[in-house]
DNA sequence: CGGCGGTATGAAAACGTTTACTTCCCGTAT
DNA sequence: ATACGGGAAGTAAACGTTTTCATACCGCCG
């Protein structure tokens, strides 16, 4: 309880001396080793901590020995409602294991997301989880060369013959399903609002969206895909593209992403077009904000409490088994039902 | 560029060995110490260096150097918009000046704050920024116990004679300018609804409140203030409460948090209560969700970008200069217009 | 030609731990 | 009585840096 009066730390030293021991003993209490200590020694050297506020210097402990209790989490978009639950459940699930987590965010940049690995590196991290800004470029090789475990979330690499460990949801499937739910409530003429991603992972959502008016016997002329960059904007556009049509060529729309959902909507109730009596919706994501839009928006949700464990404990058992051979999980979506579509 | 052939991490003496030199020669040129060195030896150093794929071990330069090159923030929630975007803003001006920051999520709860802040002490940071969880426990013995610089941010202490270095907004200011707001429009029956918190800066909302009321000479039997705990249900009650005197005793109300006014809002608008309409309403604070509500609200927002810098800047003198008399900044809020104001 | 001052580098101690190795002690088997 | 074994604790080397102090070199002046 009692603070220090020297300007220096409290260190091992001063609790061997103040317990009247070594400094080995103080050590050896301190790291849940097996080696044996006499119950009243061990009491002794407890009371002398706490006596004189002593906290192992984590770092000092680190350079002999090899665990560092430190894990990183890097995500391209912290705001992304998203990624912020993910790193809140990583980051207790890690607390559990004894490890401090900390978060970066590349904010979409390669560059600044190198730099940050790199300080990462220098501090010398157990385990690294890793959701890459959008771009060509695979900052992992950085990881590899250090020997740092990582396992990317959620966002792959384009051209990457690498296996990593991953964790991800399945994009076609999210699509799939998505479309098909509009499909069994009797809708033909269903557009594709999303995002024309350089991620190979995120295209599949085309793909799914495909998939479901072939299974329903529709051919490719009933298609109706719009596409654009990722932005509010790019989602207000092709609404106003969707609103000309409605009724006659459109009566529903899959709107692929969160951020392209939002400029859509907006659109949407900016010009009193109103869902599910004007177009049917179904939107791939769980956003903040769909909870405040009535009506309630049906939404296809990833699940993100069993992605956030499984990521967790990927990278944990790659810290244990380095070498093992990598691990890919795709998880699947399901609907949030809400009242968005009209039969 | 190549990478390392054996199992341990690349050190000062393998770059020593490989460029032909001192490990000390080493240590200087990747410390940006005084020292001189011969340009062309600093140039066989870094370029052995990058050969190797040498990255200074910042946990073991810690041990004999002070600076440990790591920051915290601890937040208690860490979804909460506001938080999040302090986060990622001081996270990327600590960046520019060479520190690596870790993001801590202590989810409300003390016994978790404590442990956090025990990790970090172990983790030998160089400082800290707490908004700490609600409480009347005051963890900051901690880290003043082991000279570790820190700043409160938003959240203050209830029962603390003690000074901290603070950075915050004006809550009293908030509630005055959003209630000053609706009596400018010609509104005299306003409620407010907000948290009856246990920290005192936000109690000072509803004084603000009140104190607009009686710049406008309304007495204290025209307030109407509900408040409750911090949750969505409470908003949802508070305007079942509020619905059934909508017209004669209430024509406006303030919001004075954003969970309880999602609860209130998403209230009016399932049992089909327009804002300006029925009720005219202004919100404090700016959560994600609100840019999506039409009509748009008009709110009372917080100068954030200069809050995160001020924290930042004012953590990074406070490590420069420990001795320094605490210092306090509150900052100002200003109402962002929308159109749920009723004349 | 010896000494001196200044400059560029190296040797080694120090930092706070962990851990391999050693020592000490005591009980038991020979 | 001596040797042996094993438990409990201490000694000291190691970890990868930083930093103090020492040294080697060089040119110059006396």
């Amino acid at each position: 309880m009692s603070a220090q009066k020297t300007g220096r730390s409290v260190t091992i030293k001063d609790v061997a001396n103040k317990a009247g021991t070594s400094i080995a003993t103080v050590s050896y209490v301190f790291s849940n080793n097996e080696r044996y200590i006499r119950p009243d020694l061990r009491e002794r050297v407890l009371k002398a901590a706490a006596e004189i506020g002593y906290v192992k210097n984590a770092a000092a402990s680190s350079i002999r020995g090899k665990r560092r209790g430190l894990l990183a989490v890097v995500v391209a978009q912290f705001g992304n409602t998203f990624f912020t639950r993910m790193c809140v459940e990583i980051v207790s699930l890690a607390r559990q294991e004894g490890y401090v987590v900390t978060l970066c965010n590349s904010d979409e940049n390669v560059e600044q997301e190198r730099l940050i690995l790199e300080r990462l590196v220098a501090q010398r991290i157990d385990g690294c989880i890793l959701s890459s800004a959008l771009s060509l470029e695979d900052n992992t090789a950085l990881l590899r060369q250090h020997r740092i475990p990582y396992v990317v979330l959620e966002r792959s690499f384009p051209n990457s013959t690498l296996q990593h460990d991953f964790v991800g949801h399945d994009n076609f499937q999210s699509a799939f399903i998505a479309t098909r739910r509009l499909l069994d409530a009797g809708h033909r003429r269903i557009a594709f609002a999303g995002w024309d991603s350089p991620i190979p992972n995120v295209r599949d959502r085309v793909d799914g969206y495909r998939a479901a008016l072939r299974e329903y016997g529709l051919a490719a002329d009933q298609e109706n895909v719009l596409t654009g960059e990722l932005s509010e904007a790019a989602g207000r556009w092709m609404a106003e593209k969707l609103s000309g049509t409605l009724g006659a060529a459109v009566t529903a729309v899959v709107l692929g992403h969160h951020d392209i959902a939002k400029g859509a909507l907006l659109y949407f109730q900016d010009h009193g077009i109103r869902w599910p009596e004007d177009i049917s919706v179904v939107m791939i994501g769980t956003p903040e904000w769909a909870g405040v839009l009535r009506p309630r928006l049906t939404c296809i949700q990833r699940p993100e409490h069993e992605m956030a464990v499984a990521t967790a404990a990927l990278l944990l058992e790659r810290i244990k088994t380095p070498e093992a051979p990598p691990v890919q999980r795709i998880f699947s979506s399901s609907i949030l039902e809400g009242h968005s579509i009209r039969p």
